[in-house]
DNA sequence: TCTTGCGCCCATGTATACATTGCCTCGATC
DNA sequence: GATCGAGGCAATGTATACATGGGCGCAAGA
C-alpha cells in the first residue's frame, strides 16, 4: 500500500472509504457521489476524487461511463476466480524462479521463513501460534511473488493479492478455533516447502503445480464456509464485501 | 479503452499524455510536473491530475513517493516477462474456458472469428490480408479472454494486454514485409483453431499449454527484431517505449 | 572544512466558485 | 396515448487561489 498512511486529507479519506467497502458499509454497486461524502468527511471534494481515484486503482471501485465512481460487486464466483488467478500467478512466480534462478541471498531469506513457519507448530499435534503463523505465512508469498526476479510478474502478484479475499492470508483468522482450517496448515506448511525445494532443484512444472495447489487450499476453506458453517462467513474479514 | 475519446479536457490530456509515453517522447522515469504539462496543453492542473491518475491505473505510470507521477521505464526483459505473463493469463482464460465450459453464443462467435482468419490467407503461399488479420486477431484475443464466464479473469488478461508490447497484435505491423513474421501467422492461425478445438472438447491442459506457447510467438518475434534485424525496432510502435 | 540550521522556493494538497453536461420531468402537440 | 422538446436540477468537470511541506542552498558557527 502507501506510506504515507493518513497523512493528507486524501489518504485519511482513501483509508476510510477503503474500510467502509471492506466491512461491506458500502455494499456493491453503490454510486459514491462526491458531495455528500465530502461533507461526511468534512473535506473538499478534490481529495475524494483523489481517494476514489486510488481505489479504482486497487480493483475496489470502477468508473462509471458518464464520470463518477461505483463500487465494485463481487460475488463468491468472483472469490473463487480470484483464488484461482493467485494460484496461478504464484504459479508462474515460482515456475520463472525455478527456470531463471533465483538470487542467492532471496534463496536464503525465503528458506528461513520456511524454518521460522515450522516454529509455529507446537509438539502436541493441533497446537500452532496461530498469529506468527500468519505473519510469516505473508511473509512466505511475498518473497515468492519476488523470487524470480521479474518486476512485472511481482507487480501482478501483488495486485491480485491486495484483493482481501485473495490474499494469502484470508483464512487464517484471528479466531483458530475451526478445526478444518487448522488441519490445513500442516498441508500448505508442507508446500510452503516443497516449492522452495522445486525452485532450488530448477524444477519449473513442480513448483508450478504446487503453487496452484497451495491456492485451493483457500478454496477448500471458502467452500468449507459456505457448505458446512456459513456462520462463519462474519468472522472472515475479508469476505465481509462479498455479496450473495 | 475509454468510449469518451476526446470529450472532456481531462481525456484529451489522458490521450496526449499516452500518445507521448508510447512514442517515446517522454520517457520511462522521467517525472511529470502538474504546473507545466497544464500550460503546455492549455488546461489547468485539475485536469491533468486526473489524466495522470487514469494513466497509473492502465500501468504507464508509477506514483511517486511524496506525490507526483513518473513515467514508467521498461526494458526489454520487462517486454519478455509480459508477454510470458500474457501467454499464462489467456492459458489460464483458454484453460477455465474448456473445463467450465463456454457458452455456445460465445463459442459460436469465436468460430466465426477463427473461419475470418482463414479467409485472410490467400491461394498463394505468403498471400496475407495483413490489416484483416490484426483486426480479427484482435477480436479472436478479446473473445478468449470472456470466453470462461469469468469477470475477473477477462479484466485481467485485458489489463496486461493494454501494455502495447504485450498486446496480441503487437507484432502484426503495418508493413506486412518481414518475412519472418508473415510465416508466423500460418502457426499462429494453426494454434486458434486448435485452442477452440481443445476448449470445445473440454481439454484444458491442452488448452492452456496451446495459449501460453502461441504467446510464445510474440516472443520469438521480439528476439528476431532484437537480435536479427534491430532497425525493425522503430516500425513497431509499441517498442518505442522500450529502454534499452 | 564540516556541520547544522534557517529560510526560500517549488511542487503538490486543498478549498471553492463556476462551467458544463446529461438526465429527468413536465408539458404540449400530434 | 405516445413522443418530442425545453427547462431545470444534480452531478461531475474545470479553473484558480491559497496552504502546506519537503528539499536545497547558503551562511554562520564550531
Amino acid at each position: 500500500m502507501d506510506d504515507n498512511t493518513g497523512k493528507t486529507h486524501a489518504m485519511r479519506a482513501l483509508i476510510e472509504l477503503r474500510k467502509r467497502i471492506l466491512s461491506g458499509d458500502l455494499p456493491g454497486g453503490t454510486r459514491l457521489f462526491e458531495v455528500p461524502l465530502a461533507e461526511q468527511l468534512e473535506i473538499s471534494r478534490t481529495p475524494i476524487r483523489e481517494a476514489m481515484s486510488r481505489l479504482a486503482e486497487e480493483g475496489l471501485l470502477d468508473r462509471a461511463r458518464n464520470g463518477g465512481f461505483i463500487v465494485r460487486a463481487f460475488g463468491f464466483d468472483d472469490v473463487v476466480d480470484a483464488i484461482e488467478l493467485r494460484g496461478v500467478l504464484e504459479g508462474t512466480a515460482a515456475r520463472l524462479a525455478a527456470e531463471r534462478g533465483a538470487k542467492p541471498d532471496a534463496m536464503a531469506r525465503i528458506r528461513s521463513i520456511v524454518e521460522t513457519l515450522d516454529d509455529c507448530f507446537g509438539d502436541k499435534p493441533g497446537e500452532v501460534d496461530f498469529e506468527r503463523y500468519s505473519e510469516f505465512n505473508a511473509a512466505f508469498h511475498r518473497e515468492l511473488a519476488g523470487l524470480s526476479g521479474s518486476d512485472i510478474i511481482r507487480r501482478e502478484v501483488e495486485r491480485v493479492t491486495r484483493l482481501p479475499f485473495a490474499s494469502p492470508s484470508a483464512f487464517l483468522p484471528d479466531n483458530a478455533e475451526i478445526e478444518t482450517f487448522r488441519r490445513s496448515l500442516n498441508t500448505a506448511q508442507e508446500q510452503h516447502r516443497a516449492m522452495v525445494t522445486a525452485i532450488a532443484a530448477r524444477e519449473g512444472a513442480r513448483a508450478e503445480a504446487l503453487a496452484r495447489e497451495h491456492a485451493r487450499i483457500a478454496r477448500r476453506n471458502l467452500e468449507y464456509v459456505m457448505v458446512e458453517d456459513r456462520s462463519l462467513i462474519d468472522s472472515l474479514p475479508g469476505l465481509a464485501l462479498v455479496m450473495s
